[in-house]
DNA sequence: CTGTATCCTGCCGGATACTG
DNA sequence: CAGTATCCGGCAGGATACAG
């Protein structure tokens, strides 16, 4: 079932008393957050801060992640408690992805990022120009 | 040279007015966020938040990344206008690496969502635990 | 509609060696 | 120290088919 299995070999994490210290390796902690910045949990995440959707609404939200990357971004989410599956059993099937509380506490933080990005595109074009004009130069 | 480079087709996003939508495939800021939020653009950015830090300093404190990725980490995050590299002709070379205004503004942000996770981890993994009892006795 | 199972490929990224 | 160049294995992740 291509699991995306943590499996924190034994220590949870450096000797330090700083529990959970995301710059360790083999820090359960840095798991996590993976699921949470990756590439399809971010905007899987950030998606479902607006309102809660289907599948296949986001699907059609999320553009470009195929089914199985959802699939497998969701079943990660609801595992680390941020993301609720409310099935119902009707015919056909409809099944609502809602973020939990600790899911939103996380969306929000994770939206501010994003909408700030968002925002500051124009100066990281202009970045990018200069970067690459010097480059050109050398 | 292994470049992350962007390389945005032709129309920056999607016909929409909101010019930077990072949820359409094929939008430059989704290229950003990705570099952004990516397993070692992440911890690099947080690291350098704290302080900046020579090459091999940041390699030890973000545990785990290899020269070639934290060299490409920062090739990238440079040229997003994120970090600025000083580097000091002397010999040996002495090079520093350190956040732009615009990368502690992102940088800032960043942190809020990892100290967020590190602090809601003992939850997180109360979840997995429910979760994986309940997958268990299916 | 909501997924899972299977196959297959590209490229991510680690290891190693080398340069200034 | 601060990187680049090269090789190459593993796995992320897309396409497709199928199931409930």
């Amino acid at each position: 079932m291509d699991e995306i299995t943590t499996a924190a070999p034994t220590a949870p994490c450096d000797g330090t008393d700083l529990a959970f210290d995301v710059f360790s390796r083999s820090c359960p902690s840095r798991r996590t957050l993976e699921n949470v910045t990756g590439r399809w949990g971010s905007l899987t995440l950030g998606a479902l801060r607006e309102s809660s959707l289907r599948f296949n609404e986001l699907r059609r939200r999320v553009d470009g992640v195929s089914e199985k990357m959802l699939s497998q971004t969701l079943h990660a989410l609801e595992r680390d408690g941020l993301v609720h599956r409310e099935a119902q059993p009707t015919n056909p099937p409809r099944v609502d992805y809602e973020l939990t509380p600790l899911g939103r506490e996380v969306a929000d933080r994770l939206l501010s990022l994003i909408h700030f990005v968002e925002e500051r595109m124009p100066a990281v074009l202009d970045a990018r120009q200069s970067y690459d004009a010097a480059r050109g130069t050398l």
